[in-house]
RNA sequence: GCCCCCAUCGUCUAGCGGCCUAGGACACCGCCCUUUCACGGCGGCGGCACGGGUUCGAAUCCCGUUGGGGGUACCA
């Protein structure tokens, strides 16, 4: 006997609806945001409905601040939602912790039916049981009290004892159509009946989850893979609820691969490169990291790994994820990052700069105009050589910077020519006659002076003005930074390292 | 122990029985471009875990082995 999910499910003609209901613990990571993004963009994709529900049953790890940080990631990110915490909807309220007269209702329901019992059993007992009886202790729960007599349940009452909820098993396999993995099926008498209600009335996950599923009409479940395993109690649950009236279908299932770390150890919440607010500060781009993200699992195409989210969304099924876990690799997440940064428009790119230059303290809380200047005239020459828009700042630096705040960098120093006075001095004097300040002009009296007139490479003969100017051995086109700094400010920070 | 999932270059992947001498991307290594660094262009390195089947033909289908992961909670 098999108990098979998929001809009592979801018909083509219903409207999808899929949901996103993270539990508010801990700083949200690129696992979670995966999981968000491809239930968004299923839902964008069929036209469905995008439910954002707040798990909040465990009140001594839940707390307000991992909340808000939820929502601030989501919007972040651009992850919208039609119904949920904030904006509401037909299927209010939708935080868990505001719903609890809802499940008293349905356990009441389920236990009339029988399809969920008292249970006194502790898990000492248990245990016992099995020894007694020869078994392997660690078996789990053995059903005892399925059907305990009258009797029995007057007696544990008259120790004081409060029973748990626990869901009848069917002695049948239980059977599902994975939407990434394909048929399922968990043999029958391998889950025990489990718990869905504490001792203390409070609902568990294994009862509220299915039971809000069911009641906002969720049509698809795309969770993550650590999931799976509870699938099939929540597929037997789900059949009581229909039986009852409660549900109206059975949702389908899709359990995505996890996102991986370093080795073979999924990805936590304390590994730096998992927290989205870190990837953030660093300088990703929504655009660049959710491409990554789609990229862990799913592909466009054979030999595209660039795509912006309205792609996506155009040519996303679930069906096409990949079951195999996937390692997130910070040096590629950095490379589309700065594909995707390369294809912003340049004002866009511009003002994105802004708060990385505010935190590194270049720029005030407002800028002022001559700051409005510099960044206008120098985001161009930045945007196509970072990867991350933190990388901006140390590369902007000099321009912000008073001409007597330039710190000479130690590597600036090196590699600079013998003649290091001799090619200032000349740069100086092929410099001071430039009438019209451009970088054209700049370059050719350099280019005469010091490659022409001292017989530098040219390699070598821009070097002594690159760190007299910048302080740096590295700095962005070095004529165009001089017409951005201006004829005077470029000639007095040369005379300041001649003469120091 | 039992149950379930997974397995193509170092990493992410294309591949859904013949287009595969296995394609792309990141990383790495050369070369070109070049005022530094990048960007860009060209080239290189590098893989179907193993063993059985099925088939005229298998990276693709089946079975097994090995390896990895998850579950077996009054966590989610």
């Amino acid at each position: 006997m098999t108990t098979d999910a998929a001809p009592a499910s979801t018909s083509d003609e219903t409207t999808v609806r899929v949901r996103f209901c993270p539990s508010p613990t801990g700083t949200p990571h690129v696992g979670l945001i995966r999981t968000a993004l491809f239930n968004w963009v299923h839902a964008k994709h069929t036209k469905g409905t995008f439910v954002f529900r707040i798990e909040d049953t465990d009140a001594a790890r839940d707390s307000e601040e991992s909340y808000e940080q939820l929502l601030e990631a989501l919007k972040w990110l651009g992850i919208t939602w039609d119904e949920g915490v904030e904006v509401g909807g037909p299927h209010e309220p939708y935080r868990q912790s505001r719903r609890l007269d809802l499940y008293k209702d349905v356990v009441a329901k389920l236990l009339e039916a029988g399809y969920a019992y008292e249970s006194y059993s502790s898990p000492d007992e248990v245990e016992a049981r099995h020894r007694a009886a020869g078994r392997d202790p660690k078996l789990g729960y053995d059903n005892f009290d399925r059907d305990l007599t009258d009797e029995q349940v007057a007696a544990f009452r008259a120790e004081g004892r409060e029973p748990v909820l626990r869901v009848r098993m069917p002695d049948e396999d239980v059977t599902f159509t994975d939407l990434v993995r394909g048929d399922i099926t968990f043999k029958a008498g391998s889950i025990p009946d489990y718990v869905i209600v504490r001792a203390d009335g409070s609902p568990l996950y294994t009862l509220v989850n299915p039971v809000d599923d069911a009641l906002m009409g969720i049509t698809h479940v795309l969770r993550g893979e650590d999931l799976l395993s509870s699938t099939p109690r929540q597929v037997v649950l789900i059949r009581a609820l229909m039986e009852l009236g409660i549900a109206k279908y059975m949702p389908e299932f899709g359990h995505l691969p996890y996102v991986m770390g370093e080795g073979n150890k999924k990805l936590s919440k304390r590994d730096p490169e998992s927290n989205l607010f870190l990837l953030r500060d660093r300088g990703f781009i929504p655009e660049g990291l959710l491409n990554y993200l789609a990229l862990l699992g799913w592909s466009l195409s054979a030999d595209e790994d660039i795509f912006t989210v309205e792609q996506l969304i155009e040519n996303f099924d679930v069906h096409d994820v990949l079951a195999n876990p996937a390692r997130f690799d910070l040096k590629k997440a950095e490379a589309i990052n700065g594909t995707h940064v390369r294809m912003l428009e340049a004002e866009d790119f511009r003002n994105r700069l802004v708060p990385y230059l505010r935190t590194a303290g270049l720029v005030g809380e407002t800028l002022t105009d001559r700051e409005n200047e510099i960044l206008t005239e120098a985001a161009p020459l930045v945007q196509e050589r970072i990867g991350l828009l933190g990388e901006a700042p140390e590369m902007l630096s000099f321009l912000f910077k008073a001409d007597d705040g330039i710190d000479v960098a130690a590597d600036a120093r090196k590699g600079l020519p013998e003649n290091l006075a001799e090619a200032l001095d000349a740069a100086l004097a092929a410099l001071e006659p430039v009438g019209d300040w451009t970088a054209e002009n700049i370059q050719q009296a350099l280019r005469s002076a010091l490659v022409d007139g001292l017989g530098l490479k040219p390699r070598l003969a821009f070097g002594p003005v690159r760190t007299a100017v910048s302080g740096r051995r590295i700095s962005p086109p070095l004529f165009e930074s001089m017409v951005i700094l201006g004829k005077d400010s470029s000639l007095a920070r040369i005379k300041a390292f001649r003469n120091a």
